[in-house]
This record gives structure tokens, sequence and C-alpha cells, in this order.
DNA sequence: CGCTCGGTTGACTCGGGTCAAGGCCGGTGG
DNA sequence: CCACCGGCCTTGACCCGAGTCAACCGAGCG
């Protein structure tokens, strides 16, 4: 039968581990899922993977890499509403029916899956799992961004940028992402680390080095090592239950 | 009891309101949808309408009324993450099958409506469309809290409570709540206000004198009257796409 | 009648924004 | 081979929007 372990698609893995992760799949569905995909793209920093208000005819999910979701404000300032890791669906619009809400861009070079509405139609009359496991997909990034709003609205600079480490370490080990424990790529500029949190470079800047200071956080040439993580948990109160399907 | 909250006709009209704003519904589908509620209960300010962590059987909608989402730090801050309006749906977990992932209280007498899930089943089998309008105001849900985050990370006091202020009366206007085109009831507290702006209380106070000083809001015993609208969104450059399902 | 809750105001503080300059690359062209 | 340039990071000086603390007022209510 099938393997779990050989994905039919280069790429198909970073999808079905996300999946997995959500949901138990049948070995059928997952067979199913792993046939999903129509084309892989291959997409460099700052290319657009989404655009607000284009109706696509095809998911993207992004397979290897790093984006982000934002919105524009006409005074011209940039707010990033959501990070895209490996595996993640680049935009939930299909589900309504409806175009994209915002623009999706590489913050890093890319890889990026299509799937086909129309397929993605079949499977899912196949096999049921496979919607319910995107719908919790959609749940837990609404869940994600509604911790941002928290972040946002009631911690300061450091706990803003210790919570979303955290949270990027969590995600980022549930892709498989995160070396000894402690270490992953984090492609970011400290600028737009200051457009997700509502901090100026500047302060962006002094906050990461007070976490180096406190020993709490190394991070140079796009790699990031947090090597207390319980002490940085504690300091923001990060809690990963926002990120895990409840049962 | 002169409670003015409480609405004159059947409560299934606000329900069925909000889903014919973002789906086309034939007649079936409306008859369907009107037949949804299993329960009608009367919830006083401050009663809980949906839990964290408990999963429902039933569908919550408010009907009448004013209540909110919220998350709590263990720091003790509260952060309201969404505002309930009449028609609206109060938690939208039961799409992916999960639990309430917060809690959802009344901010003023209401009346909340109950679907079960199985009946919803049901209805949706018979009439897919009503599954569609009920992701798209999941979609739109999705969209206010991305707003409300841009707010609270790129704008500043005014703007925050001018842009609130927008939303509010656009979606008050909706549900049929806003009489002679700019005064409607906010039973809000100024310090639940500054809860979901991420502003203190005195600083809400302070911003909405200075909006009363600019002729652009008058807000007194739990009424709101925008007198300049056009006024008021140029300085929050509102925009209610956001608001509104993408065709 | 006093109590509590919500709104209001003033004085003071401080976290984070802004401005400006400099350093360290890696890439590019002469 | 070097000069130059544009990102990105870093630092210091200064400033301001918003938080905090504290007091007072008026209305509703047990």
């Amino acid at each position: 039968m099938n393997d779990r372990t050989a994905p039919a698609a280069p790429g198909a893995d970073a999808w079905l581990r996300r999946l997995s992760h959500v949901s138990v799949l049948s070995a059928a569905a997952q067979a199913t899922a792993q046939r999903a995909f129509s084309a892989i793209r291959r997409a460099p920093t700052r290319d657009h993977l989404v655009r607000d208000g284009i109706r696509e005819s095809a998911v993207k999910v992004l397979i290897a890499g790093f984006a982000c979701r934002y919105k524009y404000l006409p005074a011209g300032r940039r707010q990033i509403t959501a990070f895209i890791l490996p595996g993640d669906i680049c935009d939930f619009g299909f589900l309504s029916g409806s175009p994209a809400a915002q623009d999706v861009v590489a913050l890093a070079p890319s890889l990026v899956a299509s799937i086909e509405l129309d397929r993605l139609a079949v499977m899912v009359e196949e096999q049921p799992d496979i919607m319910t496991a995107i719908l919790r997909c959609a749940a837990i990034e609404q869940s994600a961004t509604q911790e941002l709003l928290v972040s946002l609205g009631a911690r300061n600079a450091l706990q803003r940028v210790a919570h979303l480490l955290c949270e990027l370490h969590f995600r980022m080990g549930l892709a498989g992402l995160v070396r000894s424990g402690d270490t992953f790529e984090l492609p970011l500029t400290q600028a737009e680390l200051g457009e997700a949190l509502g901090l100026s470079t500047v302060h962006v800047n002094r906050t990461v080095q007070s976490l180096r200071k406190m020993e709490l956080a190394v991070w140079r040439d796009r790699l990031i090592t947090l090597p207390d993580l319980p002490r940085l948990a504690a300091l923001c109160a990060f809690e990963p239950a926002y990120l895990k399907v409840q049962e």
C-alpha cells in the first residue's frame, strides 16, 4: 500500500505533515491528499503568492520558504497580519468562494504548490476528512490572528517579540524545521518583525538587543537560537494551546 | 419591563437578514433557515453566551442586544477581540468540530438563539446555500479581526476609536438598528472600548472628548450619533469593503 | 443614605516613535 | 582590484502619545 513516508509529489510531505497534525487521516485520505498538487512554483523573495481581490482557481500551499499576509493603510504603513510557514495554506478565501482579502508575499525564496479547486472538490467528496482538516487549519489560523491581536493590544514590546519568537519556534517545530531543539531559520528583517508587531524598526532592534543580553535569543544571519525556552515562554506567558486542535 | 433590546418581532428575522446580506437565498432556503432555532434564551449583561473550551451541541446566534468575544492574559488584562451584534454567530468553532476558543459575554441584555448541530447538518444537506452563507459570515468575521489588528498595529488612538465607531455604525445599519441614518444604541462602557482598542479607559475618554469637540460624535446614555460620517470616515480611512462579501 | 459604577479631569511619568548618523556587509561596475 | 551603493543592523538624543495615579461628580440602587 502507501508508505506514508514516501510522498507522491515532491514537497507534498510538508502539506501532509500539516494535515496530519490537525486530523488523523486514513491511509486512503493520505493517499488522496498526496495527489493534490497540480503545480509547484518557485517564488523569489518579494514575489506575490496571492493578490488581494483576485479570485484564484487553486488553493496555494506554501511548501518551503517563508511568507506573510498583510494589509496596507492609505498612510503607507504596512501591517503584517500573519506569517505563513511551510505546510500552511496561504489564503482561506476559497472556503467561502470569495477572492482573497489580503496580499500574500514571499519573505524568502519559497516554493508554492497549487491545488485546483475542482480537483479539491472531488477529493473532499471522496475523503471528507480532508475538508475537516482544512477547516481546522482555518480555525488555527484564526486563533493565531487573535493571539497577535492580544499581543498588540495587551503586551509590551519585549513580550510581543518574545511571544512571536515562541510561536514561530513552535510552528517551525511542527513543520520539522527546528534543529537541536532550539535553532531555526528566521529569514525576516527586523523591519518586517516590526510591521507585524506594531513596533518601529529601531525599537525592534533595541528589544532584540535586550533579549540577547538576557541570553534568551541569539539571532544572526537569518538563523535564530532560543537557548532558554522556558524562561522566554514565561516572560510572555506563551501558551501554545491556541496553535493546537482542541479535542 | 421596558427592555429596550427585546425585539418586537420573532427572533428569526435578525438571523435571516444576516444570511441574506452575504448570500442570495432561495425562498426554500429562507424557509429552512427560519425553522432553525430550537430555543431562544434571555441573557442579562455579563452572562456568558459561550465558554472557552466547552464544546456546545448548538450554534449560538445573537438575536438582540450586544456581546463580545475576548481573551484574558495571565496578567489580568482582558483583550476584546470582536464585538457581536444582532444576527451574528457567536462562535465559529463548530465549523471545525472544535470547542470554542474564547469566551463570549453579553455586554447588554440580549437574546440568544440556538441551532442544534445535528439539525443544522440536515438543513445544510437540504439547502447547501445555507452553509455557503455561514462560511461567508466566518470569512467576514475573520476580516473584521484583521482590521482590528490593523487598528492596534498602525493607527493612533483617535483613528482607532473613529474606525471602530464607523464599523459599528455600518454593521448596526446592516442589522437595521440605525435610526435617521446616524444614530444607534451603543451599550458599551468606555472601559470596554479601551479593552478592544488597546487603550486605557482614561485615554478613551480623552479621545471621545476630542471627537465630541470636533463634532464628529455625540455619545450619551448608551446612544451615539455620528453627525458627519464622511469626515469621520476620512479621519481614519474607513473602507467598509472588508465587511462585505466580494463577488 | 451611603455605595458602587461610569464618566471626567489634571499632573506626572515613561515606553516607544522619530530623526540622524555610522558601521557592516555583499553586489556591481569601472 | 577597488570604489561605490543599497540593505540591514546599531546607537544616541530627543520628543510625544498614551499610561498611571488620584480625585471628584452624578446617577442609580439596595
